[in-house]
DNA sequence: GTCCGTGCAAACGTTTTGCATCACC
DNA sequence: GGTGATGCAAAACGTTTGCACGGAC
């Protein structure tokens, strides 16, 4: 069993109309199991192991149709490429990347805003009464130096 | 006199030994004067009233050039095309965006860090020390409804 | 059997690059 | 005059789309 099949979503689709089928299980799978930040390529890759039929085209109309359905969420890190994370039943956690600017890595933190006071309450509470604007989501990247990067750059 | 000439770097690029050339003082006064959130293609568009026979490569390539400057900053706001803002001078200033999902109406939100206090202080000192990660820049977009399209929504 | 989903290839829009020419220094 | 900047065209890149076929229901 190459990915963890732990997240079912045959029934959604039913529900809403849609086929299931054997490779938009198999991205979902790639994706809850993986808990990266995939792009395109390198899932239609991943994917082509289990599949070889599969065509890039499919993936890019699964990830579409998957972040349509709240399942995956779509990230942009500048690098020029779409970035997937699996999201579904994390409705109320916020998401915060650290993106090294050297190496690239990047690093997550997420707040459940159920369980943990949201760090962005101030801002956002000035904001939506400023402009009268309804903040829906939020796209937070910070972009420095990583632990790793930092001490290597300190030695030059 | 077609855009505000107020913001010249004619000795900072001598002193990169750069070429001071028309063209990049046109960019620079377009997006010095007109303060908004530029495309390549528009600031070609306008800059080619002036200068008609400037080729959409050398935008691009002023463009990456003054970013790398510092001059300029590169925004992405999800449409599938980079934008461009004038930033020299306001290197304490952070920014944030709301972007409107309906209309795509983007409001600015400044907060100059040498005055006010930063509404992310808390979050920035969590991040840092937790994973020993010095941030450098904040990418910041609320993405939700705007005033007016709030309420044309609200009617239906 | 009926659709929706798929693979393939071609198209798309933005951005980058190669190269000969041009203009700043 | 030398070197960096430019214009043009072509290429590159990630992504989308048209179309005929195949598989889920």
């Amino acid at each position: 069993m190459p990915f963890e099949e732990g997240w079912c979503c045959r029934k959604r689709f039913r529900e809403c109309g849609l086929k299931w089928t054997q490779t938009r299980q198999a991205i979902i799978d790639l994706l809850h199991s993986k808990k990266g930040h995939l792009s395109a390529e390198e899932i239609f890759i991943e994917v082509k192991k289990l599949y070889p039929g599969i065509g890039l085209a499919t993936v890019y109309r699964t990830l579409e149709l998957l972040t349509e359905l709240g399942i995956l969420r779509k990230f942009d890190f500048k690098d020029g490429r779409a970035r997937y994370e699996f999201i579904a039943g994390k409705e109320t956690v916020e998401h915060y990347h650290l993106v090294c600017r050297i190496c690239g890595k990047i690093i997550d933190y997420e707040v459940d805003l159920e369980k943990q006071q949201d760090p962005l309450k101030d801002l956002k509470n000035i904001l939506t009464e400023r402009f009268n604007f309804s903040i829906e989501r939020s796209d937070i990247q910070f972009f420095g130096l990583c632990d790793r990067c930092k001490s290597l750059s300190q030695k030059d």
